[in-house]
DNA sequence: CTAATAGTGTCTCTGAGACACTATCTA
DNA sequence: TAGATAGTGTCTCAGAGACACTATTAG
């Protein structure tokens, strides 16, 4: 029917939180073009499967994950996006607890890491913008859906879940305005049981009560 | 590098307003598949235009218009979605005020015409699917960015505006409220000028201040 | 004067945000 | 008992939404 020479793509952006720091999931490349450069791990479509198998596909292939929350992001279409031709790709946000988490690099990797946002490498491509614009979309998402929980495991303390939330609008929510909003929200709810982490009072377990995403306004 | 057997097309969901109802323009097709159905208009990208590019291009081809506003919607891989082979399709939606609109059919349209979204004919391919994801995206937009002017000629009444908001949300908004609301957020501007369109008092002609999308929470 | 739309102000209630203390655990 | 984090309530202010009348025109 027609005769075109575009190359359709998918990236992952793979967003966990570690401590106090929104972090994302990072290849080295292992061939040219950008040998060794830190990149958005991708790769292409193949015919028989849909552009989301591809991306679960490609996640599969560099994080050992079950339960991930995965979004279409974007596609991103510029002309010379990859010097070795036309390329399209569509980008895809991908959220995961940290412990979920367990890295191996695939055959087109040296090297598979977690980066902190705020202390990124040189990147390749145009990562860094669909980078940029995978964290706006991710702020925007936490702010009016319950996805947050695809940021922590299954069970959680307030603390935890707000610190999610501290750390993706890297600012300090007040802790009672945050809880009574959760609270109102009605989308989590106890589990019964109690964690102790440190010389200090324990806290309570949470648990979302629904793990679709649904629309909230959280913040 | 890869042999791949995907074709990349895009598809432009044109929304309008007429009288008290939102409105899609959509093409006739003139050859098989779903010869004589009605669809979105689109098409494959070229090799050397960015898919932004094909987009307005395809537009442009449908629709003689300038100053559309045009926003990447969704991309759509499912497998099946074109009987003659595996075609991806990136949706976007266009905004245009009715005025500005002159429709003329391409080569591969035996009509081009705009439809009531509550009165669709059936649509070919997974049309009505990306439709609906269209019609949610943009009430979505409305509702915090200041998007409407792109329905609207330059200049329009208060009235005219709110029409926007009704029809698109399908309530009546309260006059008062709304115009409070508009008022507040600073984003249009008197030009001084009246219109008179009946046996009644005449209103205010207004303009919106900035033609750049700017997010302000309008409902 | 009638009919039709343009245009305007007040009150109530809810939710956002500022703010400080008690509870419970370990060492 | 000191140190650390968990957990909780009140007040104020702003904005959302309900609601009804006057202004201006043509015929």
């Amino acid at each position: 029917m027609v005769k075109q020479h575009i190359l359709l793509a998918v990236d992952n952006i793979i967003f966990t939180i570690v401590k106090d720091k929104l972090h994302v999931v990072l290849i080295q490349r292992a061939a040219e073009p950008f040998i060794n450069a830190w990149a958005i791990p991708g790769g292409f479509v193949h015919d028989e499967e849909t552009v989301d198998e591809a991306a679960y596909r490609e996640l599969a292939e560099e994080t050992n994950v079950k339960n991930v929350y995965l979004e279409q992001l974007y596609t991103f279409g510029e002309l010379n996006r990859d010097p070795r031709g036309r390329v399209v790709s569509c980008a895809y946000i991908a959220l995961i607890a940290h412990k979920a988490l367990d890295l191996k690099s695939g055959s087109d990797a040296k090297e598979v890491q977690i980066f902190p946002v705020d202390k990124l490498p040189a990147l390749a491509f145009d990562h860094k913008t669909i980078l940029s614009y995978a964290i706006q979309r991710l702020r925007y998402k936490l702010e009016y859906t319950n996805v947050a929980q695809y940021l922590l495991p299954p069970t959680f303390t307030l603390t935890d879940l707000q610190q999610v939330y501290n750390v993706v609008f890297n600012k300090e929510f007040d802790t009672r305005n945050f809880r009574k909003k959760i609270d109102k929200l009605d989308i989590i709810k106890e589990t019964g049981e109690t964690i102790i982490r440190g010389a200090h009072r324990p806290a309570m377990l949470y648990r979302f009560k629904d793990k679709k995403v649904k629309i909230v306004d959280i913040i």
